[in-house]
Order: C-alpha cells, then structure tokens, then sequence
DNA sequence: TATGAATGAGGTTTCATTCAT
DNA sequence: TATGAATGAAACCTCATTCAT
C-alpha cells in the first residue's frame, strides 16, 4: 500500500541484518532477569520488537537462542577486550591494574557482565555451555593473569607465590561481582559493592598486590632467586 | 483393645516426623542440580521416595518448597557452625584461618553448600530470598570476618587496610568456590580447584594475610598508631 | 489408658448410631452451599466431626454420599410431612391453604428444603435421582394438589379449569422459593421474598385461588355441570 | 509482494471473530447439561472443534468463561428481546400474554434458557454472578410485569392485587420451566410440561389473568379506586 | 471402629513450536 | 520475510479413596 522507497528498502535491509543481534540482546537481557526456563521465548521476540514466530527464523530454539547469547557475547563484548589490554607498559603492578581495572570494569559496566550469572545459572542444564566457557572466558583468563604474575615473580617484582592460587584470589572476586550486580545487586539490596564497583576493584588489587609484592631489601635477591627457579 | 504397639507407632511417626527432612534433602540436591524452573516436583517426591501427592502434604506449593530448602539449609548448616567456631584463640590470623577452613571446609564439603548457587539462580525470581540471605548469611558473615580484621588492625597485628574490601577479598573466593563446585566443577571440567579446595582456602587465605601484615619494624609502631585511629 | 465407663459406652455407642445422620446433616448443608464436584469429602467428614476415613466405613463413595442425602431428606422432612397434612378439615380452599402454607412453609424453613436446589444442579449428572424424585416428590405432589382441585371443581368451589396447569400455578412458585432461598438468597440479595416466605406463599395462594373461585351467582349451576363432566 | 488474497484474509479474520461464540455456545451446552465443575476445559475446547490451547487464547481460565457464558447470554438472547416486546399494543392482558408467551417462548426453545439452570448451579461458588443476574434479569423483568400490572390497576383493568406478589406468581413459573427444561426435563422424565411448554404458558396466563380481572359491574368503580389509590 | 498418611488419576493451565496466510 | 492463531505435550496441583495402625 505504502511504496517502497529506497530508505525503507534501505532501512528494512538494515533492520533485517540487526535482527539476530536484536534479538540477542532481549534474550540476554531477560535470561539474565528471569532465567532462561522462566523467559517465554515470546517475552524475547516482543522485547526485540518482532513477533513470535519472527524468533524462529533466526534461532531453530530456545536452547540454540541461549547457546548463541552465551557465546556471542563472551566472543564479542568479554574476551574480545582482552587482547587490547595486553599490550599495556609499565610495571608488571601496573599492567595488571590497567588490565583488570580498564578491561574489567567495561565489562562490568555493560550487559554482557550478565553472562556470568546466566553460566552460572544453565551450565548444569546444558553442558556444552561449559565447554565453551571454560576455552573462552576461564583458560585465557587465567592465562592472561597467570602469565602476568609469573614475569612479576621472575622480575623480581613479586614474591613466589602459588601463581595459580593467586589468579584466583585475584579474579573471583571480579567474576562474583557480575554475578552479585545480577543478582542481589539488582534486588534492592544496595551495598557498597554496587555504588563503587570500580574502586572495589582497585581497592581489591592493591590489597592483593600487597601480598604479592616483595619485602625492601629482600628484593634485589628474590629477584635473581626466582627468575633462576623458574629457569 | 487397639493392637497398635509402640513400634508400630514409633514407626509411622518417625517416618511422617522425618519427612520433611529427607523432601527438603531432595529438593536441594534437585533444584541445585537443574534449576529450580526444570525441576518437575514428582522427581524431588521420587528423590525422597514418596509420590507426588505426599509432597503437598508437607509444603503448599514448588515454590515454597524452594524457599523452605533455603531456609532450612541457611539455618542448619551454613550459618549454624559459625558460631562455635567464633571462639577459636590464637593471633588473628590463626583464628581467621581456623574459623575459615574449620567452617567454611566443612561447608563446602556438604550439600549446602549448593545454596549459594540456588540463591544466585533464584532470587531475582523470588526476591524474599534475598532478605533472607543477605540477613543470615551475608550480614553476620561480613561481621565475622570484619570484626576479626578490625581486632587485628587495631592489635597491630594487621595493616590499617580498607575492611570492607578486605571483607571481599576474603570471602568472595570461598563463595564462587561453592558455587563453581555446583556449576563447572559438576560438568567434568576438573580444575585443581575440586582437586583440593581447602588446600586452595588455606593458602588464599595466606596469600590475602601476607597483603594484610604489618611490616617488621614498622609493626610496633603501626599496632599504637592503629589503636589511636580505632579509638 | 482411661478406664472406660458404661456412660462412655452408652455415649459412644449413641453417637456411632448417630453418625450416619450427622454425615448427611454435613453433607446436606456442604453439597447446596457449594455444589456437589465442588465439595471434599474431607469436608464433609469434618463438619460433621470425624476423619476422612469414618466417612467412608458408612457410605461407600461420595457418589452413593449425595444419592443418600436425597433419599434421607425427600423420605424423611419432605414427603413425609404431607400425609398428616392430607387430613385437614375444611373448605377446600382452605384446605390447600393449610396444607401449603404449613406443611410447605415448616419444609423451607429446614434445611431440607436445599434438595430441591441439590436435585436441579445434580440430576442430569446422576439420572437415578430423577426417577426417585419424580415418583417421591412430584408425583405425589401433584397427585395431593391436583386431587384437592378436583375435588373443588367438582364440589362447585373453583371453576373448571386445566388441573394440570393450575397445579403447576401453584406448586412452582413454591419450589422456586426453596431454590431462591438456597441461590441469590444466600448472596446476600436480600429481596422481600426472603424477609416473609410465609406471607407470600399465603399471597400467592389467595391470588391463584381467587382465580380458581367461581363467580358469585353462577356458583350453583357451575357445580353440579362440573360434577356431572367429571364423572 | 505479499499472496495474500482479501479472501484468505477474511477466512482467518472470520474464525478468529467467530472463535469466542462458538467456544461460549459449547460452554453453555456444557456447563448446563453436566455443571461448571463436571466439564473439563478441554471438552469445551473439542465441542467447539479446537484444541485445549485455543480455548485459553479466548479466555484467561474456566472461570472466566463461565462468567462470559452467563453475561453473553443474558445480554443478547435473554434481556434483548425484552425491550421490542415492550412496545405492543392491546388490552393489558394481551400485552401481558403477548410479552410473556412470544418473548419468553422464543427464550425457552434457545439454548439460553439454560442460563437459568445454570445461575441456579454457580451462582454461590461465584458470587460476581448474582450481582449480574439481578441487575440484568431479576430486576428489569420484574419491573417490566410490575409496570403492566401496575398499568392495568390504574385503568381498572386488574383488581388491585399486590403487584410484588403476582409479579413472582406469574414469572416464577416460567423460570422454573426453563430450569425443569435443562434438568428433569432432559432425564426423560417427559412430562406434559415439556410436550407444550408454550400450550401450557398460555393457559398459566390465562389462569392468573382470571385471579387479576375485576368482577363484571364492580369494573368501573374500582377503575376509579384504583386510580385514585395510586395517586 | 476410627484415624490420617499416602497414593495417583485426572484436571487446569502454560508455552515452545508450527504453519497458513 | 513476518505474523500470530493454533496445537498438544508437559507441568502443577487436587482430592477421592485406600489401608496400616
């Protein structure tokens, strides 16, 4: 009835390849809130701004649809800042401040901290889910962490901690706070962890940082200690 | 004239006493192992070895039944053991590590350690949980370990550190270690994490006291300069 | 564990002999209030002051439950009441007038008079209570009015009228009473139909007779023609 | 662009529009000829010649379809027809006779003269219904027989009787017709009753019309009585 | 007899998915 | 492509009935 102009040929065309992320969107937003067995696959395709059956035109399932918001956004918004963060100078106290601070609290801050919570909440239901997130999000994560902490222990920088014990010292308190923010963060149950995320996680590194860094003189020492050990 | 023996009634009412019990030891396991939402409540009936009848005999609905598994679980074994273990002596740090491993250890090896995932899973569903965790578990938990924090600073045992990070620090490990026991730790993904969590508590727990001591020679004059501060 | 005296025996024998018409009372009152389908056996066994269980030691199923009721109370406080009634002296007309105002008002007044509420919402669920309310209730209903009309028509008292109808004229009015009483009287709708039962059923009576009643002069005449067609 | 032909259009706009009637006429066939609680949602459903879901598309729940079956019959076949009646002309009595035997007649052979049986049946488990029924029948009707009988008092043409009375002398017999209908009249039980139900409305009338009419000379003084009475 | 714990068939309602348009 | 009406499997919950005590 209307004719078709070039724009909304244009716009339709560009709607249309928005679409799946559309609909990614709405599906994280509302599996995160409500849980995915708890989300009707209609809720998603309303919140996306397209009918029921639209959904089934870009996802064969609710289940693919959850597979697909697990690793779209652990692909593009949580390990994809990663990399660039890697390149940081400084000492190795700075890097993995810059690294954690800047990467994380982006990741904290956007919808994708979601993810956590919805691994939390569905891995037990579909374990494939685990695969993906163990190669994705843990393994390099803890690569990223533990290779930093292993050239502070050779510099010197560091005293010979158990470097695997502390990349988790060191990252579960981040990941529990996307979970928290999710969670009983979004409860009503304000702590100080929701109003200042970011100087928790400051103040968190420092104190970790603390532990790990070497006592005056001991340094010159420690340092040719262990980068001999770990030789 | 009635031939019922006291066995016989011992019998039934042991059984009909016990109930509740062995449902809400069903449910947790079920509920923490699926999810809430795709638990059917014939199988938690089946799981304790009733029909599916007799679960509504003891809670009015699913969803009840949830927030009784919590409840239970929150005021039996989670909660319950900390106060025993609040009268542990020795240096600060001592303590901490005892109260810590002793309770948390024990914890983490029962099923209701399952709670915090339950909580994680649920509470946006069913927000009354959260008042109830943040009351019972959250609250005296910070309050625990904070206090100890506070009694070490103030003794010079401890640096004069930021105590509600610390808080964090400390225990956020012990809380995603529960939960990744019940999510990836349940799906074959076997880190050393499982291998052996309260090796891993302990020397966290070291890790996060080092970032916490005092200097050598600074450390009599930190524990005056500290009491002033506290004072 | 109390020794058990002949009083206690005497009582509990008479109230093991009384159970079976405090079972109906319950059951009566609990199936018009609510519907047959929408009434527990269970409450019916607690209004009358025993376990689920007794119920059924007297009655085999709630289906046999309902069939009883009706029978007890047609036989019992409906039917019942109208031989004594059939022999009252007096005019005609006043002998319909005595026979309905009290026979059928002391029946509105008892909670019998729920069957006829009970009998319209159930019958086409469980035919065979029309075959016994049809030969208890309608039958020789419409067998004592419909005779008294005769018997006034041939006496030269009311004009010739459909007997059939006439008995219908009266009769229905009452028995829609006994089901206003149980329906929208019980909705708190209170009209003057419930405030003066009696004074309508006298009301209504005097209209239908007066219609019945031949005209002043023409009384003689009609009586003997009416006497003769009917023989 | 898009194939769909107006036709096509239509027919599925068509079932769509006709979906609710067809669901409430299977409801109303159903909830009178076994009661509300007796019919499964789902026999409602097939009757209509869609499945069990659909029927949920039309009505939030069974309740509520009750409640739409009531309000949808007495507001189209029940009260509708009552205001084209209103305006016939005549003697009194044959509009009396005129309203009652041509619109109640047409009522009583619909399917809508179950609504009575079935007011009767829910009224008390839904109490919302009451408020509906007396509004809509209860009231108006008796205020369309009241205003006649009212009408034929002034003008002499009715002896001054208790309107309230005859209103429910005259009416409750019809009521109770379409009840007996639904009940005792669909258990085989055939009756006179239901051979000629319109026969026997008639000669109802007529029997009640005679107890109404003014004797032969006394017409033209209580007409002015009359008149002046209700002054 | 009397009890009430236990059962499980059966009913209501939801929702992922399909498919005609 | 996009829609949303329709489906029916499956989940929650109830309650008539049984039976061990």
């Amino acid at each position: 009835m209307s004719p078709i102009s070039p724009d909304n040929c244009m716009f339709r065309r560009r709607r249309k390849e928005a679409r799946p992320a559309e609909l990614l969107d709405a599906a994280l937003a509302l599996f995160v809130e409500k849980g995915f067995a708890a989300t009707r696959s209609e809720e998603v395709a309303r919140a996306a701004g397209v009918s029921k059956g639209t959904l089934y035109l870009y996802f064969p399932s609710k289940e693919e649809l959850l597979k697909a918001v697990i690793q779209h956004y652990i692909a593009n918004e949580i390990t994809a800042g990663a990399q660039e963060a890697a390149s940081i100078e400084g000492s190795t106290a700075e890097v993995m401040s810059q690294l954690l601070v800047g990467w994380w609290g982006r990741m904290y801050e956007s919808p994708a901290s979601g993810v956590f919570k919805l691994v939390v909440t569905e891995v037990r239901n579909f374990p494939e889910i685990a695969q993906f997130y163990v190669e994705r999000v843990i393994e390099p994560g803890e690569a990223l962490v533990g290779d930093l902490l292993r050239r502070g222990i050779e510099r010197g920088e560091f005293a010979p901690v158990d470097v695997d014990v502390a990349v988790h010292t060191i990252l579960m308190p981040l990941v529990l706070l996307c979970i928290h923010k999710h969670t009983l963060g979004a409860c009503g149950s304000s702590k100080n962890l929701d109003a200042d995320p970011i100087g928790f996680m400051r103040a968190h590194l420092e104190l970790v940082l603390k532990g790990l860094a070497v006592r005056d003189v001991e340094s010159a020492q420690l340092g040719e200690t262990n980068a001999r050990r770990a030789a």
